[in-house]
RNA sequence: GGCCCGGUGGUCAAGCGGUUAAGACACCGCCCUUUCACGGCGGUAACACGGGUUCGAUUCCCGUCCGGGUCACCA
């Protein structure tokens, strides 16, 4: 049998990472098995939607290579896939339901102090199933009435149900812990719960997977199902992603979003690839995986049963690996707009000034606080001159550069081989360590302890004549 | 509180009765070096606790503790 999975969020905000993970291994259970993936909207709740929602949905997942076979905007042979578009098609699965004896109508009013269960119950607010005990007569006659009413699923008062989780294994509860929930609601449309089954099963879904906060759930999907006489899905949950030991990732948090990431200077692979490595292990010791590779080597053996803290600092590491991979070209483009908005100086060379950026950023906001000596040289300490290893201090700095001026005054084409050049005949001339030399230069070229470059690139970056003003300020400092 | 699930270094995590308890990030040290970075090498650091079962428990069972989830006409 064809394996298809859905993802099936409801449009009530943003894609935070914990979503975009669950979707990603819905796919990836789908594609590993050659089977379909399929999106489907859950938006029965009118109150919690959220304008534009559903486009971000698409984008991102997109964007991330998240491609599904069946969906709203793209069809299929299960349609629609837009649960308010369904709405119809509940009902008669309800009433069909109650024909079975699983369901029963009830005409309590939400906030009844008669829908509140005796207080020794083990659950607050467990329905006492009171209508469930109306006669046939009396439900037609609330009916006619035109009373209104919810549709309740009937569980069994005695004995338990056991389900069996991918990841979790066989989960039994008892009956009397499960509630007579509602299936359909006042306002005729069903709840997650209820479309949830009903639509999983008219979608041929072979696969649930979803968050673990509905592991306790599962046991009532299991009596609807058994009731309707349907195949039972393979359930595949997945426990959360947190932010610390105590809190969830959440919407409100700042960097959760998959969006606020790529803002700041994430890429969209290396995201991708990190939220994967949060609660699954592929077997070896290799980390970095396209989402090709994830698809080859996905296994649901390697999906851990707890919690996963979300690492910022693992993800810019792997972001930098991302990318130091990339093309020199493809890192300049996304690159030009953060070096522009650093360095003004049309003199400068971008693609150059890319090229030494490119190993040493982790994320691309990190450009900024590398180059923001080029507009304008700090004033900074002349402490900066003084090093141990180069043997460098204010005394022989000031001597270096004033040795170094002359000699780059001299160069004719300005580029890195002559400048290197320059330099280096200087080195030789003077017999001294290449430090005693380039230290001090990049130090006046900067005024900072750490720069994307030597002496040699940065005197090329910044031209010749600030390069030269440069160094004569900093000798005046060093007077 | 009832029920359900979980608990290996700071973090992600291998492990599935016998291991010197992997690996990665972070951290520290050394080397290399035209700084930082990169690279190379090395290091610190973990089986929540208590009982069993067993020749032997990180691994199996029970209890305790801790954490999470759930108990909506939200999904």
């Amino acid at each position: 049998m064809e394996v298809r999975t859905r993802f099936a969020p409801s449009p009530t905000g943003y894609m935070h990472v914990g979503n975009l993970r669950t979707a990603l291994y819905t796919y990836l259970i789908a594609k590993k098995n050659g089977g379909k993936f399929i999106l489907r909207i859950e938006d029965t709740d009118q109150g919690r939607y959220v304008d534009g929602a559903v486009d971000l949905i698409y984008r991102t997942m997109k964007e991330t290579g998240l491609l599904w076979d069946e969906g709203p905007d793209v069809g299929g042979d299960y349609g629609p896939y837009i649960q308010s578009e369904r709405r119809g098609l509940y009902m008669e699965y309800a009433k069909e339901l109650i024909e079975k004896g699983a369901a029963y109508y009830c005409f309590c009013q939400k906030g009844d102090a008669e829908e509140e269960a005796p207080s020794d119950s083990k659950i607050p607010n467990k329905y006492d199933g009171r209508c469930s005990r109306l006669s046939k007569e009396e439900v037609e006659a609330n009916l006619k009435a035109g009373k209104p009413f919810v549709i309740r699923q009937k569980i069994p008062a005695e004995g338990s149900t056991t389900f069996r989780d991918e990841i979790y294994g066989e989960i039994t509860v008892d009956n009397s812990e499960l509630d007579d929930q509602i299936l359909i609601k006042t306002d005729g449309l069903p709840t997650y719960n209820f479309a949830n089954v009903v639509d999983d099963h008219l979608m041929n879904i072979t696969h649930v997977v979803r968050g673990k906060e509905y592991l306790s759930s599962a046991p009532k999907y299991n009596l609807l199902y058994e009731a309707f006489g349907w195949e039972i899905p393979k359930y595949i949950h997945c426990a959360p992603v947190m932010k610390d030991a105590q809190n969830k990732l959440s919407k409100r948090n700042g960097d959760a979003s998959y969006e606020d990431l790529i803002k700041k200077g994430y890429l969209k692979d290396a995201v991708l690839n990190y939220i994967a490595l949060l609660g699954w292990a592929p077997k070896g010791e290799r980390e970095k995986f396209t989402l090709e590779e994830m698809v080859e080597a996905f296994d649901l053996a390697g999906i851990s049963k707890s919690p996963a803290i979300f690492d910022p600092e693992k993800l810019a590491w792997l972001n930098g690996e991302y990318i130091k991979a990339l093309e020199p070209d493809a890192f300049y483009e996304m690159a030009l707009s953060r070096m522009q908005e650093a360095v003004h100086s049309p003199a400068v060379d971008l693609k150059a000034l890319a090229a030494l950026l490119q190993g040493r950023c982790q994320t691309l906001d990190d450009i900024g606080g590398h180059i923001d000596f080029f507009d304008e040289l700090p004033d900074y300490d002349i402490a900066l001159y003084t090093h141990k290893k180069m043997k460098t201090n204010s005394e022989n700095s000031l001597e270096s550069l004033k040795a170094t001026l002359p000699v780059l005054e001299a160069v004719e084409d300005w580029n890195q081989e002559k400048i290197h050049e320059a330099l280096f005949d200087l080195i030789a001339k003077l017999e001294v360590k290449n430090g005693l030399i380039l230290w001090p230069l990049r130090t006046a070229l900067s005024g900072k302890a750490f720069t994307p470059g030597g002496g040699v690139e940065l005197a090329y970056l910044l031209g010749k004549e600030e390069t030269l003003r440069r160094i004569q300020k900093g000798i005046e400092k060093l007077s």
